[in-house]
DNA sequence: TGTACATCAGTGAACGCGCGTTCACTGATGTAC
DNA sequence: TGTACATCAGTGAACGCGCGTTCACTGATGTAC
């Protein structure tokens, strides 16, 4: 049997849990479910993770790298060359890659968000820069006040704010009264709200 | 037995089902406890709706009254005189409020935007005024063009910006990285993100 | 006012489901001598 | 190189749980005559 000693079974559970977490969020990270299509008995997972909530965390913990990575992607389409309106450019792609990574993969993007007490934030009131999503929005912000585009004083409040924006937007669009709005409309909905908030920054 | 031939079943099992939605959210309300909790077989809601979903709706209609209600609360205790500061500052109170409901009834907040496909919402792209926390912040938008506080072409994105942006720290803080954030620091932040939207705006 | 009867709004039992978790186990692997 | 043995990483069966929903039922209510 291929299967016994497996080898790899923990990230194979993992993957197999993302898959899960992709198509059906949260609720579809079933651990008998994880098994099965893993191709492994459903209790074999408990060598491996001490219960269906650490193996869920660590699937969180890819949507958040996955999200990431899409920003982080994206920012670097950015090609304008004079400092601020490419500081500027760079903080706005970074809001819409966000909200088209949740609206385009929502059950990773929920899971992403329902992770437990997660350890770490638990410590830490704001949480700091420890790359993430979070962390890259610190970093654009950043650029932006060195490239004049926003004064430090604003810099202060400036993530929660981008944060929120983007966030709820997601959201609303989601699980909110935005859900019908087509993709076209929502894109220029998005832009207008980023223009305030744009507006609001500088 | 009292129980038999209730009387008033339907409006009793509601008013269980939001004290479960309050202390546990949607997966609280659980058909067979509504019934325990009511003093009536488990079956008996099927007389008056047609499943749990349908019962989860009510609930949810509920928690977004409850949501408008606490905001006109909070917009009738603004005493200031001058028509545009006191536009921006209702404007202000309706988000303060918003955040404030969400995080003092989580329960009902996240029920409340948890319904599958709202039937009113789904023929509609952008949600028409319909009362309800929308329409309110529609009101207080309009309210403020008329004070001259907001030009009417930069009324066109604001519902959503607004809405977005409030919704966003709400979510942020009962289920993301804000989590951990003292109340104290909680308002300022919010503070901070509401001067954002307010100098976005005008 | 009294009675027959239709209708309504409950009841109790059961179905079928799938879950997370635990138990004692066993087959595979690697290491010491 | 061969063997004994400890350890590791799986297995299969079972527990206990609670759910939503359906069924045939029955007690209570109201109405027509």
């Amino acid at each position: 049997m291929s299967t016994y000693h497996h080898g790899n079974l923990r990230p194979a559970l993992v993957e197999t849990a993302a898959g899960l977490a992709r198509t059906a969020g949260p609720d579809g990270v079933v651990l008998r479910e994880v098994a099965r299509q893993t191709g492994v008995s459903h209790n074999a997972a408990y060598r491996h993770f001490a219960d269906r909530d650490e193996l869920l965390a660590e699937v969180a913990a890819i949507g958040m790298a996955q999200l990431e990575q899409a920003m982080r992607d994206r920012l670097a389409t950015v090609r304008t060359r004079d400092p601020e309106r490419r500081a500027r450019r760079r903080l706005r792609e970074t809001g819409r890659a966000y909200v088209q990574f949740a609206l385009a993969e929502p059950g990773m993007f929920e899971v992403a968000f329902s992770a437990k007490g997660d350890a770490a934030a638990a410590g830490q009131h704001v949480p700091e820069v420890d790359g993430g999503p979070y962390g890259l929005l610190h970093e654009v912000l950043d650029e932006l006040v060195a490239a004049g585009g926003l004064s430090p004083e604003r810099r202060v409040g400036a993530d929660v704010a981008c944060w929120a924006a983007v966030h709820g937007f997601a959201l609303l669009c989601l699980r909110g009264p935005l859900q019908a709005l087509p993709p076209a409309d929502r894109d220029a909905v998005l832009d207008v709200a980023l223009d305030v908030l744009d507006r609001g920054l500088s």
